[in-house]
DNA sequence: TACGCTTCCGTTATCGCTATCAGTGGCGCA
DNA sequence: TGCGCCACTGATAGCGATAACGGAAGCGTA
């Protein structure tokens, strides 16, 4: 923990201005060869680091990337940012990730605290936000993208899936399949809009041929295997008779199955079961579990790109509202 | 997208100085609560946001705390952050993640980005870094904590559990109930000490009692329950005569469960598991697999206090070595 | 009235770096 | 020789906020 080392200290001991050696270090032009790989290595002998604060201030510009994502735990957003990230990777561009927690209120500070590093350009998870945060993303002077979701009036750009008809999408393949006894556990409504849609797809969808839900069941907390598990226990010993579970998420059908597993039942001939997302995780189970892919990976990649472009001189750029086509795999729960 | 608003156009508009309106929105004392609340209204109406390079390059301190862990995919990390935003909560931090993507190469650029922005405290996990890295972290003029491991030389504070002695501690279990013809399941090693760590204490366990490991595999890439399973049918056709097999994670012994309930093996009569981690994951599953706590989200707790220690005031403080004692779950399948 | 104290607000000087523009020396060419 | 141009380097002036101090009222007390 020596003195802090300064810029000036660095061309100081290079025997150079202080610009010459901050052009240096960031590889600007106009350095001689043989000047730069003086200032390097002075630099590197001594452990210097520049202040981005500073040359942040200066030169108006931050090479990050905000993500705002609801949480970390879910399964679902990681697969988001590496999205994003791969698309960064060959730019000087960094992601930095907040988590919103599934509520406005906190997604408000936090998009407030992202914005006030005046990044190059910001990737929110939905398309709900309280008016102030609504107003800030109107505001900010970069790109904004709101991702996952296209059910709605985004501010600016959008990538996502609609989540109304992923629910709609699973009710016809459920119905089409002769089931009719249909359940749904899913998350409490407030916190998780997209489920909400799913949920409403879902009902439309039952609807639409004259079914309706026989039951249905909302959690709060953040899903999980177990949570599934229990949930699916109780609702088949409250509701025998049903055919078919559909559930908010595929940890949760997860859940599900492992209860059928555990006391023997038959999937899908005691019970169907289908979920959502496609994550990873369904992969290596004993049954392939139906799911609806969200293109997870492709919207955080093409979040990026837009960040990418808009940032690239092409002044305003279009305003893109990509709507994604997410499939259904049926599986062997179905 | 209006134009840029600054903290002197709030003052303008307030009718008071840049001064007081950053008092102001700061709440720091000496201002009336008549100027303060016109200066909040008027803030708040244009929807200003404030330049926080700005602010902390002169006031010389960063809200921050930069996290660095491996992965986010691998289910281990968001629980240690979320110990970390826990304890960070009610006070002014706030942390911000990178991913050094188990490449000490690539840990060494974040960390070199995250100390550029000169945060009030570095988190960062693992033990093992590049020279120039440990020069860095020496050299930081904030707290440092190294995470989840403390086989080794920490820089400076460090709160973790012997990894060692994890896998010398499931091995005397493993062997204590009999096992004797053990395969291991792992990680490339390279990539992940700690894993190392856990396969050479497991190794050195099994050879106090003078066994050694029946078969043994590595793979790279992401642990995933799918790997999981395929390479524990791969060594189950190999070497049929196993009667153990310990993984380097969780989330591959999930994957073994998987091989066994699909393929009718009894666990643990035709073949006994366990992991690494106590993911939440294995809650819910069919059978309670072994495993080992890895304490991640009371190290991230840990980790974060320490920060707000040495921050506040007590010069210097303490150099904290936090040995954290795991406990082994035997579960249902050893 | 004079003096001290508190309360509130403004002026000035940075913070550490970079944009900008103004040199400086060397070289080619007329 | 003189001029222009190129390659390189340095002096100056901010970037947008805050720290530190200085001053102007308002009030109580002697």
């Amino acid at each position: 923990m020596t003195k802090k080392l300064l810029l000036k200290d660095v061309a100081r001991l290079a025997g150079v201005s202080e610009m010459t050696a901050s052009r240096a270090l960031r590889g600007a032009p106009d350095v001689s060869a043989k000047t730069k790989s003086k200032v390097e290595e002075i630099a590197r002998i001594h452990g210097y680091v520049p202040n981005r604060i500073a040359g942040s201030l200066s030169s108006q510009s931050v090479n990050l990337v905000a993500v705002v994502v609801p949480s970390l735990n879910s399964f679902v957003f990681p697969e988001v940012l590496s999205g994003i990230s791969a698309v960064l990777r060959d730019s000087p561009l960094k992601p930095v990730v907040g988590i919103s927690g599934y509520a406005l209120e906190e997604e408000e500070e936090v998009i407030r605290e992202m914005l006030s590093w005046r990044p190059s350009g910001l990737i929110v998870a939905g398309l709900e936000h309280s008016d102030p945060t609504r107003r800030m993303l109107q505001q900010a002077d970069c790109p904004v993208v709101e991702v996952m979701d296209v059910d709605g009036e985004p501010v600016r750009h959008c990538v996502g899936i609609s989540h109304l008809d992923a629910g709609r999408g699973m009710a016809e393949q459920i119905l089409a399949r002769g089931y009719r006894r249909i359940g749904f556990i899913g998350t409490k409504m407030p916190q998780d809009f997209r489920a909400r849609k799913r949920f409403d797809g879902f009902t439309d969808g039952l609807a639409a041929q004259g079914v309706t839900l026989a039951d249905r069941e909302h959690y709060s907390g953040e899903s999980s295997i177990q949570t599934g598990r229990q949930l699916t226990a109780q609702m088949l010993a409250r509701s025998p008779d049903l055919d078919c579970i559909y559930y908010s998420s595929d940890v949760m059908s997860v859940g599900g199955l492992m209860h059928c597993l555990a006391t023997g039942l038959s999937v899908p001939d005691d019970i169907a079961l289908a979920g959502f997302n496609n994550l990873q995780l369904l992969q290596g189970l004993p049954k392939q579990l139906a799911t609806t892919d969200a293109c997870r990976r492709e919207i955080g990649e093409r979040a990026a790109k837009i960040i990418l472009q808009s940032r690239s001189g092409d002044a305003g750029g279009e305003l893109v509202f990509d709507r994604l086509h997410p499939a259904i795999s049926l599986g062997e729960t179905l």
